[in-house]
Formats: structure tokens, C-alpha cells, sequence
DNA sequence: TTGTAAGCGTTATCAT
DNA sequence: ATGATAACGCTTACAA
């Protein structure tokens, strides 16, 4: 009985289950989306008949029809980078059981390659989607927007919330990296440090860890102190940050203080002066930012700022699910982070 | 002049394109897929109306009419998990601009969980599948044998390639744990040690990390050595490890040599026991595995396996990318493990 | 090289 | 509470 036509998957559809179940093609839809409109007998029916036939929906057709993609989408620079990694981790779970399907897709923090993800992006109609940073292309910028008018919901992670005098910025959710570089230069500086130093990434297009280093001077020039800054080669992150405070201390007068622009700068930094038998009281104190689980296990422990990497995603997630089901514009959020002090910045005495 | 029809996304489609370079709905599709097939003047008339238009293709209208989805769908115990976070960006890097899609979904390590994921993934007939581990609930069992009849690549990651005596099972890329739980072993057993002990994970679900500890065993039993197992209570890894190591020194004869599950675990107890003042050389030398970028950090430094984590995914990602093209199955591929001697496990002498 | 006709499997709209 | 009909935007098969 070659009752297969020439197309199609040859999958069970709405109208194989309908006729299984005796009734048309909508209400075995209806079943589906709004069971309580079905009479209870009639759906006990239907239930029977979409196990006997086996059938599972097609989401293209569905999306097709409804112009609905149940899809969110979301650009990372790096899904290797523990903190987005766990930024993602938070998200997918944030949406499980939502109906909505997580896509990724690496920027390599690359505007270009995030403009290029973006249009990639667009042939699906997401339904939602996550972007890191408050920057991109001007190309990109208009994509979103034309996206943003058509009520897609877009959410920015990663980046400082929406201030007063950006009133059409999408939703963002995170923290003001400038505003974390002050604080921890001003943490060194109460400490009763005079004398910076700042290392910072070897990502040129990475301006999140820009902003922090700006901060990070603004504040020490605002106290008056002098501040000697590197930038870390690319390469293992560890060694470069063993490289780039060398460099600083290679100079005297060193500072006696160093903030670096993520942990791993700092803990290979650390790594070494505990080596070379630096006392945490008479070398140069190190701070770091992430705190990334190796901070806790370092001797002394790395003094660092905690992020709140899960929780960005989780929140982006219920942001873009709440939108999704108001229809109104997503809600950004600004999240604390920690400054956690440990023994690589003692008191001063 | 509302030229807009009740329904539909309001996009430009085929049609408009078609309309504005004089030409059909066919062959701007053609300009797409097949542009060679045009002329090449009529290929440049389309391409003028694409811009015009601004001409954005409907994925899911393709994919329902040609029944190709273009979505790669990957299943993973926690994208948080820095090992399986470098499989995926190895992995979406390895499916860059190939024109599929990576569409995302963690099981939390749970075989129920990951059955409910594929049954949610399969309305979306993905083009391929990558799954972690060969184990899978028997009902996920049928739905991936279903799949692969009707010619779905699958790949199963981070699991021993196929043997002989598994014809059917599906391509693989990875290791075999029990062997390298036995190379563990048999390394320690090597530096002359005769008491060994063992340290498990507790994530009761992760089947691979006790084939690891079964391998240690048998190895540790065929040389005749003594072994004392742990398993590391739930928790903080750093913490668990701690605890674990404490409880096989706390009863003596304690083990000389000890292996982990993870570089967490093993980095957690080798802080500690460097914090307690115990000398590499006299103290019970310590083995992890994973090689997580911490173990490098470390003074002195840790043993442990180096693993193929990004490799993984780019192996995944050229062999579902080749099966795609080819339309034969998906090749496993054996992926070599390195066991790096470091610090932690000096040569007795 | 280009076009015509016929779906793909679902949901929206309007009836009953 | 259920159904008939018409999209949704694209690709396949077959013609010309």
C-alpha cells in the first residue's frame, strides 16, 4: 500500500492523527494548544490517536503558520570563556520547558562576525534575542532595531543597564564596568596603596575590560595616585600575566598595587610571586575580577571581584519569557557584583 | 495603499524579489541555491532586487518545503562545566558558516532528562544530532535509531569509539574511560606505589567517570595493589576533595598515591595538603584528570589526563558536516588522552 | 535558462 | 465544541 506521496518526511501529520482519532485536522491542533476548548471525550480520543500513530509536530510547518519560531538566540564572543559559558548554562535552563529552543552562536568578539551571526540570524525570525554588550556594528544596530520594532524582544548581557539618557537602548542586564573599575581601584587606594598598576586583556575588541581599566584610572587620577598600566600579551593568560607584572615591577619605583582584568591575568601573576617567596605583606597586592574558582585555591587566596555569571543568564531568560508572554518591551536589570576580599590585598598597617 | 494581507510576517518574500527583477519566484530561489544555473545578466537583475527589496529569507518556510531543517542539535550534561563548554565552542566553531545552526540543550546528566530534550528536538528534524555519552534511556534508544534509519547523523561525544561488537551502535568520538581509569593506575603503580586509593565524583548519573574509577580498579587489582575507594560528596568540588582525601589519610596504612575523578577534586586536596606543609616527596602523590587550567597554577603543579575538550567538538562538528554531504553515516573517531606527569606525583626513589 | 503547478504541515479566520 | 477554507513562503517535479 504505497499510500506515501512523493514529498514530505513520510512522518505522521495533524490529518494522519485526525482521522485515527475520527475528527479534522484542527481539533487534533487545538488538542495541542488549547486543549480545554475540546470536549474531554473527544480529546481522550485524540491523546489515543496521537499515541497510536506516533505522531510528532512539525515545527517548521507550525512556525510557518504561525509566524512564531519558538526559537531564542544568542551571541556569545566565546563559549570557552568560563563566565559566558556559565552565562549560557543559566540561560538554557532559564528557558527549559518554555517551549523556546536555545541558539548559539560564537562572535569571537568580532563586531563583524556578530553583524554577519546577526543577518544569519534574521532567515529564522527568533523570537527572542540575547546579545552580549551594549556595542555593535551600525549595520547591526539597525537589524536590531528593526527587529525591536517589529516587538521581538532583544536583551543586552553583559553591559550596564539602560541609563536615563538612552531612552530607546534595548533592555540590558549586568553592570557598569566602569563603574567596577572604580571600585577597585578605590579599594586599593583605601587600602593605603599610592601607587597603581593595571593589566589589562590582550582582546583588543574586548571593551568591557576597557571600560574597567578606564574606571580603574579615573579613579586613581581622581586620588591623586599614580597608576602604571600594561597590557597583557595575547597568548596563555597565565603567563602573560606573569609577563605584564614584571614588566610593572621591572620599573621602579613599582606600584604597590595591581589590578588585572580578569582572574587568570592576576593568578598567574600570583602564582609567581608566591614562587619566587614574595610575602603577601611586603610584595605588591593583586586584585583580580571574575572570580574564577582558582582564585579560592590559590595560597593566599586571590583577592578578586565576584560576577554574577549564572545569574545573568538565568535573569535574561526570565526577562525574554516575560516579554514574550506580555508582548511589552523586555525589562533590563542591573546586578550587584562582589568585591571579595582575600589574602592577596592585606590591610595595610 | 494597504497591500498587506491578514497574515504573515510582513517581510518581503520570493514573490516581491521576483516582481522587482521582472523574473519568477523560482528562480530568485534558484539564485540562491543554484546561481550558476541563471544567466548571468538575470543574476545580477536578482541580485539588485534582493537589495532593493531588502530580501530576507524564510528559514522556516525552506525547511518546511524542502525538509531540511539546517539545525544541528547538541545534548550536554552542563554547559557551565568548563569541559563540555570548550566541546561546544568547538563544536560552533566547527559549524561556522557551514549554514546550520547550533541549536543547544542540557540534560543536567539525566537520562530522563536528555529523553524529554530529544522528544522536544524531533519536532524539529534536526539535520544532525550530537549526544554525550553511548547511554541513553531505551525509549531515547528507539527515537535514536528511528532517526538514524531515516539517515539523521547522529554522533555520540565523549564516550570510546564503537568496537566490533557493537555494529549498530552509532559513530562516536572520544576515549575509552575504563582504559584510561587503567593507565591511571597502572601509571601510579609504575612510581612504585602499592597502596593506591581513589577518589569519585558524586554525580551519581555520570556513568563515565565511573568507568574510570572501575578501570583504576581492575588495574589496581590485577597488580595486586591495595586500593581504598572515596566517593566526594556533593558540594563544592575544591571542598569535596578535601574531605575525600582526608577520609582515605585518616585511616591508616593510608595510600601513597591517589587519583581523582577531576582536576577540582585533585586540586582542592593538593591545596590542602600543600597548605599542611607536606612535601610532594613524602606526601601521598596525587592524580587528577581533565587538565583544567588550574592544575598548571598550581606549585607544585598537578598530575593528571589532558583531554581533547575543543577537539572533541570540532571532530563532531567535521564529521556530521561530512555525513551531511555525503548522505553515508557519521565516522567515530578515536581521540588520544595524555596523561601529563607533573609535580604532584614525583618518582619515588 | 526559465517557468508552471503542486505541494510541504501547520495555524488563523470565520462559520456553524 | 468542531469544522471548512485559505493562507504561511518556499522548494520539488516536470515542462517548455
Amino acid at each position: 500500500m504505497s499510500r506515501r506521496p512523493r514529498r514530505g518526511h513520510g512522518r505522521p501529520t495533524l490529518d494522519d492523527v485526525a482521522q485515527a482519532a475520527g475528527v479534522t485536522r484542527i481539533t487534533v491542533s487545538r488538542f495541542f494548544h488549547s486543549p480545554d476548548k475540546l470536549a474531554p471525550e473527544t480529546a481522550a480520543r485524540v491523546r489515543a490517536a496521537v499515541d497510536e500513530v506516533g505522531y510528532v509536530p512539525n515545527a517548521q510547518a507550525g512556525q510557518l503558520a504561525s509566524g512564531r519560531s519558538r526559537v531564542v538566540a544568542a551571541l556569545v564572543p566565546n563559549l570557552g570563556y568560563s563566565i559566558f559559558a556559565e552565562t549560557i548554562q543559566g540561560l538554557s535552563e532559564g528557558l527549559m520547558d518554555s517551549g523556546y529552543e536555545l541558539m548559539l552562536m560564537p562572535t569571537a568578539y568580532s563586531l563583524e562576525r556578530e553583524e554577519r551571526q546577526l543577518r544569519a540570524l534574521l532567515a529564522w525570525s527568533p523570537s527572542g534575542l540575547v546579545l552580549t554588550g551594549r556595542r555593535h556594528s551600525a549595520a547591526a544596530e539597525q537589524l536590531l532595531n528593526g527587529l525591536r520594532e517589529q516587538g521581538t524582544p532583544v536583551v543586552e548581557i553583559w553591559d550596564r543597564p539602560e541609563a536615563q539618557d538612552e531612552p530607546d537602548a534595548p533592555a540590558r542586564i549586568g553592570f557598569d564596568h566602569r563603574e567596577i573599575g572604580m571600585r577597585m581601584a578605590r579599594h586599593l587606594l583605601e587600602l593605603g596603596h599610592r601607587h597603581l598598576g593595571y593589566v589589562d586583556n590582550p582582546v583588543a575588541e574586548d571593551y568591557r575590560a576597557r571600560e574597567r581599566r578606564a574606571g580603574f584610572a579615573a579613579a586613581a587620577a581622581q586620588a591623586g595616585a599614580r597608576l602604571d598600566e600594561v597590557q597583557a600579551p595575547p597568548g596563555d593568560s597565565f603567563d602573560s600575566g606573569r609577563w605584564a607584572l614584571q614588566q610593572l615591577l621591572a620599573r621602579p619605583p613599582a606600584p604597590s598595587a595591581v589590578a588585572f582584568a580578569n582572574d587568570l591575568l592576576a593568578a598567574g601573576a600570583w602564582v609567581d610571586l608566591q614562587a619566587l617567596g614574595s610575602s603577601p605583606s611586603a610584595g605588591p597586592a593583586l586584585l583580580g575580577f571574575g572570580d574564577f574558582p582558582i582564585s579560592r585555591q590559590l595560597r593566599p587566596m586571590l583577592s578578586t571581584v565576584h560576577t554574577p555569571n549564572a545569574e545573568i543568564g538565568r535573569s535574561a531568560a526570565r526577562s525574554l519569557l516575560a516579554a514574550l508572554q506580555s508582548g511589552a518591551a523586555p525589562e533590563g536589570q542591573a546586578l550587584a557584583c562582589e568585591l571579595v576580599e582575600r589574602g592577596s590585598t592585606p590591610r595595610r598597617t
